[in-house]
DNA sequence: TTATGTTTTGCAACGCTGTTGCAGGATAAA
DNA sequence: TTTATCCTGCAACAGCGTTGCAAAACATAA
């Protein structure tokens, strides 16, 4: 388990320090997207916040995390995928619920291909779904 | 012209001032995305930001602009549909450019309805691609 | 194990973004 | 023209995100 955060930075050559081992086990254990001030948050006053905002650039670098736009700031996921820096190839829905505020990666649904205007080319494409979550749902 | 932008105002209930026609004719008469930030540069200091964010807001809330989601900010867009504060009633895509950096709507592009989990409820949808625009692919 | 070069961290400082309260000024309607 | 209402500018503030720098931690090899 621990292990696992431990290889994943071996494996993006990243040396091994307290608060990436931290970061990385909350992203885990919580299964949502996560913006800065929520791991803040989560993680007390154990680390400065310049530090989380690096390490939250450098997972990004890396292919470890990707942003997930909201409308209320940046948050980031796990890559489940492979990802490089200018390589994250992701094309799964994020979904907000206006309810619990939760966001999260429906990583099973694809964002359909869309036939653009002549001349526009795609690179990425950032979908992002508003509503009620399956538990919020059933209230 | 300027009396479009009048009747806009009559016709959402806003009174006629200096500020908010000519934040609407900026809206006009460039055809993409704005920031705030953006329009604070356009405008010069001819207002205060404070009064900037609050016609903003206001415009949201009579349904006369829409949020475009963007990876460096909030823009904000003209609504084609007569829309209202909480019924924003858009499903096109929005285009920014990698090159020229200019964000627009593609108004005449829906946005496909996708099959979501069991118990999953869509209320809204912001779909941003990012790539070349049409005049920058063409250099 | 210890010594070494390199990377990472915490701190301080800064600029930018967005919000609020309040008093004075502008607007629309009578 | 008067009046009630709305809008604006100013001041102040909290939060976000970045940078430079010195001290601390890390990985590697002696
Ligand atoms: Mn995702
Ligand atoms: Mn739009
Ligand atoms: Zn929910
Ligand atoms: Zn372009």
């Amino acid at each position: 388990m621990n292990q696992f955060v431990k290889n994943t930075l071996k494996d993006h050559s990243l040396r091994n320090t307290l608060c990436r081992e931290d970061i990385l086990e909350t992203f885990l254990s919580r299964e949502v997207a996560l913006s800065h001030g929520d791991l803040e948050h989560s993680l007390g006053e154990k680390f400065d916040r310049v530090t989380i905002y690096r390490t939250l650039k450098t997972f990004l670098e890396k292919g470890i995390i990707h942003k997930v736009l909201d409308e209320e700031g940046m948050r980031y996921a796990l890559c489940k995928e492979r990802c490089t820096e200018h390589n994250h190839h992701h094309d799964h829905v994020h979904f907000k619920c206006s309810e619990c505020g939760q966001t999260n990666c429906l990583e099973s649904l694809h964002i359909p291909s869309i036939q653009l205007p002549a001349g526009y080319h795609a690179q990425e494409m950032n979908l992002l779904i508003q509503g009620l979550c399956a538990a919020c749902s059933e209230n």
